[in-house]
DNA sequence: CGCCCTGTTGAACGCTGTCAAAGTCTGTGG
DNA sequence: CCACAGACTTTGACAGCGTTCAACAGGGCG
């Protein structure tokens, strides 16, 4: 169950998870594997018989356009079911990639099916998961339509600093983020050259800081209000589903 | 089954659909009701009961911002399951608006529940219809992070041409579209009067015509190839899931 | 020591937004 | 049949946010 723990914390903040379900979910897990920065975690267009989930490290989903140009299209951490949507797709079209070290649990698809032929309410959960990373989506979608430079940054600091609260690795303002500069303008679809004036700017106004993988932020207040931060789509409410 | 015909044409699309799974879905809709364009059909942060389908129009899931913009994040037709994702997340953290004057199928989320606890397979298939809406999701991150204006506006032409024949809506080049420039505008996360330029610009290039609620795609080839159009994110192979 | 990755800075350019106004279409009512 | 309102589309001038291009600094590592 070492390997599910913060994916519990995950489900368990949305619903309550019974004993005999986490067991079922832990006895998915076939096994762990570890990846280098900058490893292909899934590859684009490959069909799956795993699912892969994020036990620990940081993850991405980057899409590769024809003209070379990339856009990262969601942050994954600890306790993220990341690769759950290949149980649907069969194949992704995007990549998953390491952007810290991970360790990945390998859950087969076959276990999987076995999980919705037996297990109702806990494939309710886990299709939950997968609606939130849709929720996540449209955020970003609004972020990258709709808000300023400044504001798209901001508006990702602070979705997170509550991401990892849930799972436990938010510990006061601090949380981690390790991402460089490049891959922070892959997520906001700006270039690098702007987003470090943008951090600057956050740093100078007193509202982050970050460095070394870590980001803290100091007035988190603010800093929601200039992200026009609602954490609404985080689906922070725990009922029965 | 009349009103779950479109939407069985999209599921089938990607696997098998039996007999008796047909039925089962076709008994979850309660009634049939309809809307006027503008109207709102499941408003945010209300908890809801029924997950609705749309049966024939077009909607859309819309954010609006404090500050008072707006941004679309997907587009409905014809057979979508638009509010499946309200069955797990409850209540939406966006508005659905109807575009066109719509008809929906009215499907209790207990019965929605009784599926999930009978039909396995069945399950997976509308799970994955909700996989798709993220990959769809996913892509339009893409557009407004790394595409220009016109090619943000060639690409969701391609993309709603290709969802158009899955449900057998669209004929040879042509297929429904529905929307006001300003509404296409907070699609792509522009402004009205560029909007205008640049359709004005796919009309003089040859490649589009677009009148009266109608797309007419002159060149797909070419506007495809100016969009970096892949349709691979759309999920179009059938296969076992 | 030299290379590469990451972060930083400055200047010029350009895509898209802003503002303001006029034109077109459709439906309504006199 | 015409007048009118309202929504939608179109146009032009100008401004600005973010890009592009180029260069340099710092740190980790072979």
């Amino acid at each position: 169950m070492d390997a599910i723990e913060r994916l519990l914390l995950k489900l368990g903040a949305r619903d309550t998870v019974s004993e005999a379900e986490k067991e079922a979910l832990s006895a998915t897990v076939e096994r762990v594997r570890t990846y280098e920065p900058g490893e292909i975690v899934v590859p684009e267009g490959v069909v799956q018989t795993n699912s892969q989930l994020l036990v620990s490290g940081v993850a991405a989903r980057a899409k590769l356009l024809p003209d070379g140009q990339r856009q990262i299209t969601e942050i994954h951490i600890d306790g993220d079911f990341v690769d759950l949507h290949s149980f649907g797709l069969k194949k992704l079209e995007h990549d998953v990639i390491a952007l810290s070290p991970l360790s990945m649990a390998m859950v087969p698809h076959v276990r999987l099916m076995t999980v919705t032929e037996n297990w109702p309410h806990l494939t309710r959960l886990l299709w939950l998961s997968t609606l939130i990373d849709a929720a996540i989506h449209r955020e970003w979608i609004v972020s990258a339509g709709r808000r300023t430079a400044i504001e798209q940054v901001a508006h990702l600091c602070c979705e997170m600093m509550i991401r990892y609260r849930i799972v436990g690795l938010g510990q006061g303002d601090r949380c981690p983020l390790p991402l460089t500069q490049n891959q922070l303008a892959d997520c906001c679809g700006l270039t690098v050259v702007h987003v470090n004036r943008v951090v600057q700017d956050l740093r100078a106004q007193g509202l982050v800081e970050w460095r070394q993988g870590t980001l803290a932020i100091l007035d988190f207040e603010r800093l929601a209000a200039l992200a026009q931060f609602d954490p609404s789509y985080l689906v922070l409410d725990h009922i029965p589903r």
